[in-house]
Parts: C-alpha cells; structure tokens; sequence
DNA sequence: CGGACCATTGATAATTGTCAAAATTCGTGG
DNA sequence: CCACGAATTTTGACAATTATCAATGGTCCG
C-alpha cells in the first residue's frame, strides 16, 4: 500500500491534481524516483539566484516566496500550502530562480530532481498534458493575481486577499469562517505591497464594520464574506465611505 | 517552400519558439492543421467571457488584453506582438476566458483549434515539451510583471514599463533608442494602474531630467535607457527628489 | 483649416506613507 | 497559571504622494 511515511497521509501524492489521473501501481513507481525532504521552520526551500534544480510538491506545512528589493524589504509573491507545486516553471527553463522560498511552519515535501521528473514525463506522457494544463491554470491564476494587484483601492486589494485566504484556509466556526493566517500583518502588507500601518487600519475598519473580527494576531473570524467578495470585485468600493 | 502568405514573410511559423525545434517539413504539415485569421484594428481576437477555443499566434501587429471592471475602466493586463501566444493557457483547462484581446492595429495571426493542437501535440510529442517551457517562461514573465507592479514608487513601475518597451519595441535611432508605443497615454495609464494625469507629469519630469523625448504622442526616444533601469530596480528611486 | 480627440498643467481633495508613542499579543520561564 | 520582557500591532499626527476636476494646449486626420 502506498503511503507517505512523512507526512502520515495515505495516498498523499494522489492528491496532487498532477498526478490524480494515475493508478496505484504507477504511483508506486512514481514513490521510487522522488525523495522526501523535511524543512524546519524559517529554512529555505528554494533560494533567489540558484537554480531550483527540480520539481518540489508540498505535503505538510506553508511556506512563503518572496523577493528582495532594493530597500532591504521583501516583496512576497506567494502563499504555498499543501499540494502546491513549487518551481516547476524552471523544469525546461534553465534559470536561477527569482525568488526564495522560505518555511512558514514545519514543511515536509516530496522532492523530483528534474532528471527524475523528466524521466516520469517520457514514462508517462499523460503527465505532460496534465504539467500543460496545471502551467495554464497557474498562468490563469497569475493573471488573476496581477488584476487584483492592479486595483487602486486598497480595500479591494485586502478584500481579495481576505476572500482568498477564505478559499484557501477556511474553516467553519460558530460566528462565521475562521481563517488562520499564513503572514504577520507585516507579511500582509508586504504581499498587498502596502504600508503595515495602512492595513493595520484598514482591518479595523473592517472590524468596525462588522465584516471581520480579530481574534488574535494569527486568526480573525470573516462575519460577513459577502461584503468582503462584493468589496474585492468592484473597483467603486461600496462598504468604505 | 513554406510560405506564409498572410504576413508575407517566409517561414514564419518557423520564428515562433513552440516551433522552432520543427524541420521544413513537419512545419508543411503544421500549415494544413490551422487557418489564417486577419483582424481590423479595434476587432476583438477573444472575448471575455467566452471560451477561446484555440491557440492564436499573432504573425503581424499588435493587441491589448484587458478586462472590464466594475466601474467600467479597463485594467490592461498584456500588449500582445509577433509571436505571441494568446490562449495557450485555456488549451486543457476549459474555461471563459477572463479577458478581451483587441488588435490595436491590423492583425495576421495563424489560429489552431484546440482539437487541431492537440493532434499536433499528439504528433509531435517534443512540441508538448516546448509548450511546458514556454508556459513556464509565461509564468516567470508574470511573476515579474506581478512584482513591478506590486513596486510602490510610480516611477519605478513606469521605468520598469519604459524599460519593457525598449526591449520589445526599441529601435536605434541617431539620438537614443526609437519606441513606437503601443498604447496611449491613458491605455498606459490604465496597464500600469494610475490616473492618465499621474502618468503624464511622471514622464514631464524624466523629460526635464533628460531621461527621455516625447516626439508625439505615439513615439518618444530614450535618451538615457541606463538611467530608466536604475530607477525600474530600485524601490528607493535615486533619480526623483 | 477645423474639429475631435488626446495630452498637459494647475489647484485642490483624498489617500497613503512615515515617524513616534501607546497598547496588545506572544513566548518563556518561574 | 501567571508574570514579564520582547516583539508585534495599533493608533495618532503629520508629510508626501496621488487622484480628481477643470481649463488649456497639442496632435491627428479628414
């Protein structure tokens, strides 16, 4: 039986939409050419200016991507979570990659050199339509992304971000949907690409609201996400004044 | 001899990168498994909303993608040249396109069918390869067009603009470096996410500082393009004050 | 040459960033 | 479990930046 021995989930490659049109034999086999790699809390997993050196898919844990500026600030392009893929944009593009990639919490991630993995793709070709159409979708996600980033209001930009951590994090509690989030508001604003104390006020807008409640500085409740998704698509904001 | 008609130039497919592995022949074979597409200036190529059916590949002119927001502006999210793709990213993943490609002059472009693409891809396994690489080189271009626009400095994001400008569009001239722009100053405006007016005094100001000439409204000359990339890098632009 | 469209400039209002101080939260050790 | 110090966050006041509105000046094309 195939199970991961690090992360405790059974079948937890299966899970992966890359490789979920595959059966258990040939997931099996895909087990003989991938190695398990642990991260503590706050290593790198990926470093700005070397080359990924491979495909690595995470099985536990979160971790953030994010480039230098100039100014010493860290500009934070992504939030990975489980089943994510990272640096697989690099496998037949042969550059240092333009971002690190650090562990939030404690990470462990099934690691394919990319010679292993391109052995995987001549063994089995459906592979590479699957590799296509996850590369399209997270090409339609970046695209998403950058229009969300685009907005001018800052309450969308954080009103899209919030209604994604939904989508992403969720959990159901008994006032609304409890979010744990993966970033210190610091991280937050850095992402939004906004000042820490303009978010800070923003939040409490929120809060006065009635849209959000803060409960602690890693976890708020969402009371209202309708507002928050009705905020996130306009651009003419309606709920700020 | 392979002869694209449309554009009038030989083997024009064969400049197209998703191609360029493919000998004479195979690219005879290309020809008879796509149509040749000609679009006025101002004619949608795809349309938001609607599934795009295809891969098209721009052979002559250029187009603007862009997506209508709530309160009625467009935010431009690419300007489309030779050899681009244009909905390669839907090609397994069925879904509306989420935004408008309108030629912003004539366009020659060669369109496949996903079901025709698909039969190459079958065809010629290697092209499947080419099209992970180039997806992952669409996605890297993304993650950086994500991090110039997450830049907080308005000049900076306009350098960063300029400096893509004079890469794609750039033709040496007896003063500096000739850019034909593609949009105008409020299209340019809108792809960067600031008001027309901002735009207009930022570029006054590098125009005063002898970073740039403005010829007219569709043309202007970097006379220091050295000056324009120290500024794109740097959040904390050293040439404003 | 004229008219429509586009771009620039000026003045003002709104928004956001910055700096400093106060308040809260977090983790650790008693 | 509580207390304490460190780190983080929130708030306030002010400065800087950008958006908006309005008027002027240019450019393009018949």
């Amino acid at each position: 039986m195939l199970k991961c021995m690090e992360c405790g989930d059974e079948s937890c490659l299966k899970k992966v939409p890359l490789f979920s049109s595959l059966g258990d034999d040939e997931l099996e086999k895909l087990a003989h050419r991938m190695t398990f790699k642990n991260y503590d809390k706050g290593q790198d997993i990926l470093s700005q200016g070397k080359a990924p050196g491979g495909i690595t898919i995470i099985c536990r844990g979160r971790a953030k991507a994010y480039r230098l500026t100039a100014n010493g600030t860290e500009k934070i392009l992504y939030i990975f979570a489980r089943h994510d893929y990272i640096g697989e944009q690099y496998l037949f593009v042969n550059k240092a990659a333009a971002y690190t990639v650090t562990a939030l919490q404690n990470v462990s991630a099934a690691f394919f050199s990319t010679k292993q993995f391109r052995e995987i793709l001549n063994l089995y070709p459906a592979i590479s339509l699957r590799l296509i159409e996850e590369l399209g979708r997270r090409t339609i996600s970046l695209e998403n992304i950058l229009q969300t980033g685009g907005m001018r209001k800052t309450e969308a930009r954080i009103a899209a971000m919030l209604s994604d951590f939904v989508r992403k994090y969720g959990v159901f509690g008994k006032d609304g949907i409890e979010i744990s989030l993966p970033l210190s508001r610091e991280g937050m604003a850095n992402y939004l690409g906004m000042a820490r104390e303009t978010l800070s006020r923003k939040l409490s807008a929120f809060e006065k609201e009635g849209v959000i409640r803060s409960l602690s500085n890693k976890k708020i409740v969402i009371l209202r996400p309708d507002i928050l998704r009705k905020s996130a698509e306009d651009e003419t904001d309606a709920y700020s004044r």
